[in-house]
DNA sequence: TAGCTATATAGCCGAATGGATATATTCTTT
DNA sequence: AAAGAATATATCCATTCGGCTATATAGCTA
């Protein structure tokens, strides 16, 4: 479980991949397209999305000749998660929030 | 505001890091009780303290003869503030609390 | 002030990272 | 089947990283 935040945490510390995380939110790419907005060779792209892959925040497809990307969100959960544990930190009204929520309205919250 | 979410990413990349600042969710510790748990040198701790200082998730005081740390929160809300944005791939709820906080019960939401 | 304690810095080393170019692989199309 | 398109893999290179040992610095104590 360590692992996996390390690849994660590791995956976003590079603003190429955010940015291709970004881009993949607003829906699936192919690769030359995710490639386009960088000045970047089509083999760094390849790499930063096999990164980005292992650490299973996007996943690959298949379609006729291309293989294209779409978010995982299950990654972004899992650091999300982590980083709840420190919300306390900033957010000082929080655990009231969540009481109040989970008490008078029946939201669950994970 | 690119290069501060590189350094808070990276920091966090490492396993020994974020046991540091889990422990430093506790409380302020000097730099020899954050050493004790791991079976590293004490330079190899500084040189990870040093990293999670530069990328603002912790600070160094100074107190008698030590230089003790406390967490910064200020950092892990920058990132918990970018995942933010992709909360919806996993939490299909959380735009309809949003709305409810806000126009019901008057909460903001950064 | 001399020595002790706590921590930082310097320098070294091997492994990992991010980039490039060249080439291989896999479909699709003709 | 041959050529083209999309993408992956192999190498190579410079830089960064995480660890170590040795040493420096700063404050406390005798």
């Amino acid at each position: 479980m360590d692992d996996r935040l390390d690849a994660i945490f590791s995956a976003l510390s590079d603003p190429t991949r955010r940015a291709i995380l970004a881009r993949l939110a607003n829906g699936k790419a192919t690769v030359a397209e995710l490639a386009d907005p960088f000045e970047l060779s089509q083999p760094a792209i390849s790499k930063h999305l096999k990164v980005l892959e292992q650490a299973g925040l996007i996943r690959s497809g298949r379609e006729a000749n291309s293989r294209p990307r779409v978010i995982e969100p299950a990654a972004l959960k899992t650091i999300a998660d982590w980083i709840a544990d420190y919300r306390r930190f900033w957010d000082e009204s929080f655990d009231r929030l969540d009481d109040y929520l989970t008490k008078v309205q029946g939201y669950e919250n994970d």
